[in-house]
DNA sequence: CAAGCATATGAACGATGCGTTCACAACGTC
DNA sequence: GACGTTGTGAACGCATCGTTCATATGCTTG
């Protein structure tokens, strides 16, 4: 309810496209981080990017489509794989990093909330698999991958199951946080996987 | 859009409040099985079940809720944990099971948009928290404490993490279908936390 | 058995967002 | 300098939201 939006007033006529796509991802990048996407709608954001709403269903499908867009504007995901040789610290590092995004800014909010919303937006869902989790699954991939050419991971294991036991346990937390994503939590997942947690046979 | 809602007429004044509540659960239960709660209202809800809208306004505090409520009505969760005593056999069985219902069922997409919801709607998340998965979270947990009191699991092992480097995983693969769920899936993932995945030191 | 309380009903309301339409204006190009 | 592309602003009908109100009836108490 109701910061009286910062509307800009303009003349009619043209203005550069991407300048208007600017402003644009710029206005949406705010709105998500500062109230999250339940709140945004395309009247809002043309309204505090100052632009017409027209302009906005022409290039947007949906409201997902355009939030997406919006958050890797503002986030500019640098998430690296690093490959120091060392398969345990690297996960480790990567791990850490990634919770530390998730945890310590609001865009682990707002990815939750894509992840949400994307459970009911098909389009956003293509989206979001096409732009972001296939990308960073064939990066987590190559770097296991390696790691399994010089010995470091059994030859017989399915390296994307690990990226679920990773990575998407750190997502499970978050999407459904009965449990606190720490460090510690991390060094568990990590810790589990490569030792195994079964004793005898 | 738009099978004309089978409209029951009806009388105005009380009918018993069990009777209502029954039809709306009814109600909400198919509409979501049929149409998912992409399409959910208070509106549809209301006229499916023949029911006034304010009285769901009254008893649910959003369509989230609501939905949650419809869905636990419908499919009076079973999902057990056996125990034979053999941890690594029971996990099979239950991951197997669970998988079973969320991708031969469309128990699993509604669960998988109740879950995206729950990002936007706090009222649900506590909710589902506080109905659903903290509850799977707490039976899950005894089963493996017990393997590990026996000493099937390695006693330093915080057996929470185990949830979510095996349900969890199984969640990221349904809300993030970049890979398929699939029984040799749910294998993998029970092989590589018994055994471990690392090989040298 | 009668009185009264609790509760569902139906109808209406203003507000908001959706998705689309339209004529018009200005930018960039040829 | 003419033209086509593209954004602009305004207005629409429609759906849902969340709320209000007087009314009708089942249930319970005395």
């Amino acid at each position: 309810m109701s910061t009286p939006e910062p509307t800009v007033r303009r003349g009619r006529g043209r203005r550069p496209a991407d300048e208007v796509r600017a402003d644009v991802l710029r206005a949406v990048g705010e709105l998500l981080l500062s109230e999250g996407m339940a709140d945004l709608t395309f009247e809002r954001a043309a309204r505090t990017a100052g632009v017409s709403k027209t302009t906005l269903y022409k290039w947007w499908p949906s409201v997902g489509a355009l939030a997406l867009d919006g958050y890797f504007h503002a986030v500019e995901d640098e998430l690296e794989f690093p490959d120091t040789g060392d398969i345990r610290a690297d996960l480790l590092a990567q791990l850490r990093a990634f919770v530390a995004v998730m945890t310590g800014t609001p865009g682990g909010r707002v990815l939750a909330e894509l992840i949400g919303h994307a459970q009911t937006d098909p389009e956003l869902a293509r989206a979001y698999r096409a732009l972001y989790s296939g990308e960073r699954r064939r990066l987590a991939g190559e770097r296991l991958q390696r790691a399994q050419e010089i010995g470091q991971i059994r030859s017989d294991v399915d390296v994307q199951v690990l990226v679920d036991q990773l990575w998407g346990a750190v997502y499970h937390r978050l999407l459904i946080p009965d449990e606190p994503v720490t460090d510690a939590f991390v060094g568990a997942l990590v810790a589990n996987l490569l030792g195994g947690v079964g004793s005898g046979a």
